[in-house]
DNA sequence: GCCGGGTTGTAAAAAAGATGTAAAAACGCC
DNA sequence: GGCGTTTTTACATCTTTTTTACAACCCGGC
């Protein structure tokens, strides 16, 4: 018997590349820094269609019919849990990656270096004040 | 059509070997150490095929198609009992060599000397959380 | 500023889903 | 029929996903 035929699906997308992350789309790979993460089939849909539309917002209800095909307006709390996780496993640059938009859903921020300082959500605070 | 080449060509298949393992594609020979591992043909043609495609995931949709002819989504458990056989018969080994990919399917790794730590069976846990 | 209703975060439990395992049944060949 | 192999069955165990319950948070109105 000759060579089997592709055990893998040959597509080509780029993957997606930053300082510290990196998702292979074709082969479902992600890395952090040095480390593979291991994430489950619903982490990685999850995170992997936020990466893809890196810098935009998208609304949960998208979320929740993209990664879960739920249609018109359920009511669960898995994709705020399954966030959730995905942010712990993306460790300390979970704010940085996955932000909340209040009252729509969420953006995957590409790595920038850090600011001057604090994760200025919109709250200039008194950081310094005193 | 494509060039006309033989059909079935008497392929000569390089064998894989590693420290421990070694499978002679050709003469359908497999070896543990010193043992000769008697496999049967089922057996055989489904570690063959892990073999292989060392280090790239199969699924066990494909596993069912190219050992059994199993199209479509049939529901059997004969993979997963041919996958316990084989381990038995690797013995210490089993593990290292023949991995499950939870939800997906299985991969074999060539024999490598142990991690730095265990490869993260599928606990990745809260190693960073914190 | 403070309140209040809706939204999101979080931990833990429950449910769902997949794989591991042992044993019995079915199969195929002599 | 006997025997080795393969498949199914039934249940145990483990992983992943969803739900639950409540805490914390955001934001507009007063």
């Amino acid at each position: 018997m000759g060579s089997l035929q592709a055990v893998n699906e040959p597509t080509v997308l780029t993957p997606y590349r930053d300082e510290h992350l990196t998702l292979d789309f074709n082969r479902q790979h992600v890395t952090l820094d040095t480390d593979r993460l291991t994430l489950t089939r619903k982490e990685y849909e999850l995170l992997a269609l936020l990466v893809e539309h890196a810098g935009e917002i998208i609304p949960r209800e998208t979320l929740l019919m993209r990664v879960w095909g739920y249609g018109g307006d359920i009511r669960t709390r898995t994709l705020d849990v399954h966030i959730r996780r995905l942010r712990k496993k993306l460790g300390g640059y979970a704010d940085q990656y996955i932000e909340t938009i209040f009252g729509i859903g969420y953006r995957f921020q590409p790595w920038r270096a850090p600011r001057f300082l604090p994760t200025q959500t919109s709250r200039p605070a008194m950081a310094w004040g005193a």
